[in-house]
RNA sequence: GGGCCCAUAGCUCAGGUGGUCAGAGCGCACGCCUGAUAAGCGUGAGGUCCGUGGUUCGAAUCCACGUGGGCCCA
């Protein structure tokens, strides 16, 4: 007869194998029909705000994993929160302006920015960002991401520009916005400034020069005889005019080489190329200096009549050269650095098409190039060129004509740090830092860093909202100016700067607050992106008519760590400038995705993982589950060895749920649960486990330690239910009545399980969480999507520790006797434990407990009998415990018949005269089904 | 070159204030089950705790210097 049928196995449509491929977008589509971010947001109305506000993507490409490492700890975030008591909004934002957009605009549409109008190539910009919004947009939403998608922020909303027009304002009324020099990229052939990402190098041709400066104050340590010279070596001769200073290391060795009635110093290092330069192997060294005993000396200008200061600098490099380093601050950028340091003046006596100024006294007019041979003839002149020679080396050129470029120093407008750097240092203070590193690096890049350069000579951003007087050439901004400009900015957006002249720019009849004129032109420069975004916090959170949600200052940032240096501090610069506080109450930093051997991802290693293949081919799910278990405070390694590694914890994740659901098929909440006090004792343990396991992982949720989430559910859902208290549960479940108490309360500790379970893993499994709730019975109304449950709560009265130790020894106990079985089946005794008879030969304090404890035994052993004996009495063929003191352990057959319903070994078959093959538990059991 | 950070079994991670701290789960090997079945269970083998010095009676745990890697600068 088959028995089977009347058992209680599991049922459940929840299918096995998950297909997330196909069944995410199904799901995704579930959320945007109900529309799920709403109905979350008025399901916490009227909570406790937790602002995470999001650092804006820049819309220039497709997402890939560090994008999708970020987005997926910023969902976990807001979802857990609006889970737990608070209302956790989350409002997506896009960074849109800038270089590379313009780049990529001007690739993608053929465009030339000088043959279309600003108006037109902006436009084209626009388009280009906005198309990648809305592709980011799709790709986010894929990743299970919850948001306000259909109402996220832009840096190009004129709602957005206009805030970022009022900061600008502030810190001008600050006076924290100055117009100063800084050496940039320029290309005299296209008359502009470049960018880092314009620039190439390619192989040229320059004249190579080593060049005397003769020491006119030696401060003691060098002569001032006429005949002592600082050597330096340039390939950029036309540079010389602009010199001001000679940079040495300050920890190399400097020597003095005699020949031929003269001195020179030059790097001890490099002495030896020298006398070649020299063509004197003999010059002998007389004196030797530590570089940064020289700091201050003075020598003299080979050609002009200007003063030369030694300086230091650790950029100085012992590869070519004498280690004495020519300095121009208009020429260069790391001498600019420099120059701002010692501060040096800066020389930049070159105009925008590359002649040479009257700065440069008879050298003007000459093209800068021209000027190398000018210069050289002048060196020749004043006897301190020591040699001249070609040298083939990589020159910056321009990516457009492809003509060699030069720096050039150029007016710039600037936010002064050193105004408010106390400010801010101090603001740094008031923020949570997690992990708490990020503090002394934010610190330690704000002590350092130099005033801001926010102007940009381009077109795709916002304007710096400054007018010129038409009279007294006065730079204009007051609150006048900047109050018109934003009611423009906000009804039109920047692009009204570049259609407008600046009379329509400008309040009716504004006059010059200086001379009183009323013509003005308006500046051409735009702002840094990172001003854009940095104005975020001042831009999104402060407008509630757009974002009504939101409120300032956020709770939350959440970046790479590259963003100590970028949004973090571009946020703070602007809020610190602006209201005195920064934009945040705490900052949490992630590190970056590296291969499983630690190394960066590059497509020239092939190691590159991307997001969208993976969702492809393993599902959203997979790749938030690996999100999830790795600590992301260092780098986060991922590979598909690893990825492989999480789709087998996702599969014993599911199937465990799909077990619970299984045997819950005839469960009613509503109906069915068993009181607390009414449960066995190994339910009571069960609910301990499950409390344990809520406490634990809510707490690591609230202090940001996902990985533990993700540890602390894994191995309780392998451990504690799978391997222990599910397997033990299994005959009571199947065996027992239907409606009996003692299955009834196995299954009100599996729905505890599977209720708080699913909610615990919301913010991690969005996907599986949403499908499995489909199948989760509940009390009373169910909530439309398992994202509008709350977090389960710990009960502190299932906390029994006496309970709790008791079961603990018993599963040691268990532990032991499994090891024992283990070697029975391995010697062919048993084949499965329910063959066997466990024998327990225990000291008197362990068989004490045990006899407490014996109603149990047979059940966790998941064995059909267990004796107890005294230690003494155990056989030589005992096994002794390994970890327990005072246990012998036995196994042998189980005596009586395997019951046909049941299989358990027991003489009490067919002790029921119409049941002969089973027990009599199981005769009892079936006494009311019909048999056959 | 500088600042900040990371480095425990093949993988992901535990290891307050130094003294059974060398652990867990996975993977792997071997076995069991066939009433969670493209599932489930059990047992077992895996580690110079990156290296070298030092402090200490004693260090994975503290210090110094290295090596490798990451981010940001130069």
């Amino acid at each position: 007869m088959d028995y089977s049928k009347s058992l209680n196995l599991p049922k459940t449509d929840f299918p096995m194998r998950a297909n997330l491929p196909q069944r995410e977008p199904e799901i995704l589509q579930f959320w945007d029909e109900i529309d799920v971010y709403r109905k979350v947001q008025a399901k916490n109305d009227g909570r406790p705000k937790y602002v995470l506000h999001d650092g804006p993507p820049y819309a220039n490409g497709h997402i890939h994993l560090g994008t999708t490492l970020n987005k997926v700890l910023k969902d976990i975030i807001v979802k857990f929160h609006a889970m737990d008591g608070q209302d956790a909004p989350y409002v997506p934002g896009w960074d849109t302006h800038g270089l590379p957009i313009e780049q990529q605009a001007i690739k993608t549409f053929k465009i030339r920015r000088d043959q279309v109008s600003p108006i037109e190539f902006r436009q084209k910009c626009k388009e280009f960002a906005l198309k990648f919004v809305d592709i980011q947009r799709e790709e986010f939403k894929r990743l299970g991401v919850r948001g306000d998608w259909t109402n996220p922020y832009l840096t190009l909303y004129p709602h957005f520009e206009k805030r970022q027009i009022e900061v600008f304002g502030e810190m001008a009324k600050h006076g924290y916005i100055y117009k100063g020099l800084k050496s940039v990229y320029w290309c005299s052939t296209c008359e502009t400034a470049l960018a880092e990402a314009e620039v190439e190098y390619v192989q040229k041709e320059s004249p190579s020069i080593y060049v005397t400066f003769r020491v006119v104050e030696g401060k003691g340590l060098l002569p001032e005889d006429g005949e002592t010279f600082v050597v330096i070596w340039t390939t950029t001769p036309w540079t010389l005019p602009a010199n001001v200073a000679i940079c040495l290391h300050p920890d190399f060795q400097y020597v003095l080489l005699r020949s031929g009635g003269r001195s020179y110093l030059v790097a001890r290092e490099l002495a030896d190329s020298f006398r070649n330069v020299l063509g004197d192997p003999t010059a002998e060294v007389t004196r030797e200096f530590e570089g940064r005993e020289l700091e201050g000396l003075i020598c003299a200008h080979p050609f002009i009549d200007r003063r030369s200061v030694v300086v230091l600098g650790d950029y100085v490099t012992l590869d070519q050269g004498t280690g004495c380093v020519h300095i121009a601050p208009g020429h260069g950028e790391e001498d600019f650095a420099l120059g701002q340091k010692y501060d040096l003046p800066v020389l930049s006596p070159i105009n925008s098409k590359g002649y040479f100024t009257a700065e440069a006294g008879d050298l003007e007019g000459t093209f800068y190039l021209e000027g190398n041979k000018r210069v050289l003839e002048k060196l020749e002149e004043a006897g301190a060129l020591l040699q001249l020679s070609p040298l083939q080396h990589q020159y910056p050129h321009c990516w457009r004509c492809k003509k060699s470029i030069f720096f050039r120093a150029t007016e710039q407008w600037f936010a002064s740090i050193d105004g408010f750097r106390k400010d801010l240092l101090e603001a740094i203070d008031r923020v949570r830092w997690i992990p708490g590193w990020g503090r002394e690096r934010i610190h330690g890049m704000v002590a350092n860093r130099g005033d801001w350069c926010i102007s940009r000579q381009r077109l795709w951003g916002v304007p710096i909202p400054i007018f010129y007087c038409g009279s007294c050439e006065e730079v204009v901004i007051d609150d006048q100016t900047i109050e018109h400009l934003k009611i423009l900015f906000g009804e039109y957006g920047s692009d009204i700067w570049f259609a407008r002249d600046a009379a329509d720019l400008l309040p009716p009849d504004y006059r010059c607050p200086y001379c009183g004129h009323g013509e003005f032109t308006k500046e051409t420069d735009i702002m840094d992106v990172w001003f854009d975004s940095g104005c975020s916090h001042w831009g999104v959170l402060t407008q509630p008519d757009y974002w009504p949600d939101l409120r300032w200052p956020a709770d939350l940032y959440l970046e790479g760590s590259d963003q100590h240096r970028g949004w973090f501090n571009s946020s703070l610069t602007t809020s610190v400038s602006v209201t005195g506080e920064p934009p945040y109450r705490a900052v949490l930093t992630h590190g970056f995705v590296v291969d499983e051997q630690g190394r960066k991802m590059s497509k020239s290693l092939g190691n590159v993982v991307d997001p969208g293949a993976v969702i492809k081919d393993l599902g959203a799910d997979i790749l938030r589950l690996w999100v999830c278990s790795a600590d992301y405070k260092g780098d986060l390694a991922v590979s598909p060895s690893i990825l492989k590694q999480m789709s087998e914890a996702y599969r014993k994740i599911r199937n465990t749920f799909r077990f619970l659901l299984g045997n819950l098929y005839d469960f009613d909440p509503a109906k069915h649960q068993v009181e607390y006090d009414q449960l066995l004792e190994i339910d009571k343990f069960g609910m301990l486990k499950l409390h344990k396991l809520i406490d634990r992982v809510v707490k690591a949720y609230r202090s940001y330690e996902f990985h533990t989430v993700y540890h602390a559910v894994y191995n309780y859902c392998v451990t504690d239910l799978s391997a222990f208290y599910i397997n033990v549960l299994k005959d009571r479940l199947y065996c027992e009545g239907a409606d009996s108490v003692e299955r009834r309360a196995a299954q009100t500790v599996l729905y505890a399980n599977l209720d708080a379970l699913v909610r615990l893993l919301v913010p991690v499994l969005a996907f599986t969480t949403e499908e499995i709730w489909r199948y989760v019975p509940v009390v009373g109304e169910k909530a439309a999507s398992v994202q509008l449950c709350d977090v389960p709560e710990a009960n502190p009265e299932y906390l029994d520790g006496e309970l709790e130790q008791r079961w603990e020894r018993l599963l040691a106990v268990r532990d032991e006797v499994q090891r024992v079985l283990e070697g029975a089946r391995q010697s062919k005794l048993i084949r499965d434990s329910l063959q066997a008879e466990v024998v327990l030969y225990a000291d008197n304090e362990l068989a004490r407990f045990l006899l407490e404890t014996f109603e149990h035994l047979a059940l966790i052993f998941v064995s059909s009998a267990v004796s107890i004996k005294p230690l003494a009495e155990a056989p030589e063929t005992a096994a002794q415990a390994m970890e327990l003191d005072g246990l012998k352990i036995e196994v042998r057959p189980a005596q009586g018949q395997k019951c046909a319903r049941c299989w358990i070994y027991t003489d009490q078959v067919g002790t029921h005269p119409d049941r002969p093959e089973v027990c009599s538990r199981c005769a009892g059991v079936t006494e009311t089904m019909a048999v056959g």
